[in-house]
DNA sequence: AATATCTCCAACCGCATGATT
DNA sequence: AAATCATGCGGTTGGAGATAT
């Protein structure tokens, strides 16, 4: 047979931490450590928690060394290079950034970083299709059929939604090859079989045949990385980052800030 | 000043995987 | 071998505070 039930969820309290658990919790595990059981741990350090949201209250907020407030460029730059490669795996990119937690990252992404990338990319898709309707606008009105500056107003909605998701945006798994002029840029693979796509497959040499062919299209990669393919990952990246040519050569999607 | 809307983040939920019985 | 649970993870939500109207 299984095993005991782990909490009665109907006597165990749920919400925010008051500043009495969390000392209690804290203290405990200072004391006692988590003994590897998290189930038990909330009756030993007398809470009426169940222990996975003890669990989370620890790693999120009470361990030592947590880092809170502004992430810096540094640590910009690390998310948006992992999560270009390998996708929204939190804890993977959290164990890249000491003191970062993947609760922590996950929610700078979706507030703020996703936000920053789309619209710096945003206005460099306005500044390119501008021109272009303006060029044809100009072109298509003027009676000698020159091409001059334009007057035309370009109005372009964003939806100020807070929820909005990754495919409504658009962020991924899409094939979008925009305008772009200098910054930061993000390196996508969504063209099979291209150069991109074999770079960062080389990445790990143990896919299958078939996680080489499903991965990055429609769902996110298996892949297993080490502490060193994600530090070569992410030295490899600095590479692109400033590597016009590679840009011009791969046809993949690129974002900027 | 009142109300609506937005931003942010802590915490919860559900799923996948592995361990235990 | 099958059933059940523990753990870890990513997605999602609730609600407080900030900002806009």
């Amino acid at each position: 047979m299984g095993r005991a039930p782990c909490c009665d969820k109907a006597n165990v309290k749920k919400g925010p931490w008051s500043p009495e658990e969390d000392s209690k919790l804290k203290d405990y595990i200072e004391k006692n450590g988590t003994g590897g059981n998290w189930i038990a741990l909330p009756q030993k350090a007398g809470l009426k928690r169940c222990g996975k949201s003890c669990r989370l209250r620890w790693l999120n907020y009470l361990r030592p060394n947590i880092k809170h407030g502004e992430f810096s460029d540094e640590e910009d730059r690390i998310i948006c290079s992992l999560y270009a490669n390998i996708g929204s795996r939190w804890s993977i990119i959290a164990g890249q950034l000491p003191g970062r937690t993947d609760n922590d990252i996950k929610n700078y992404w979706n507030t703020k970083l996703k936000k920053k990338l789309m619209d710096a990319s945003l206005m460099t898709n306005m500044q390119y299709y501008y021109n272009m309707f303006a060029s044809e606008a100009s072109c298509s009105t003027s009676s000698d059929g020159s091409c001059g500056p334009a007057q035309n107003q370009i109005s372009i909605s964003s939806s100020s939604s807070r929820d909005m998701k990754q495919q409504e945006m658009g962020f991924h798994h899409q094939n979008y090859v925009g305008p772009n002029n200098g910054g930061l840029e993000l390196e996508f693979c969504n063209v099979p079989g291209s150069a991109g796509c074999e770079n960062m497959m080389n990445y790990n040499q143990n896919w299958t045949a078939a996680e080489k062919g499903s991965g990055y299209f429609g769902q996110t990669p298996i892949m297993d990385y080490g502490i060193e393919e994600i530090k070569q990952l992410i030295s490899s990246n600095n590479g692109m980052f400033n590597n016009e040519e590679k840009r011009e050569e791969k046809g993949m999607m690129y974002y900027y800030y």
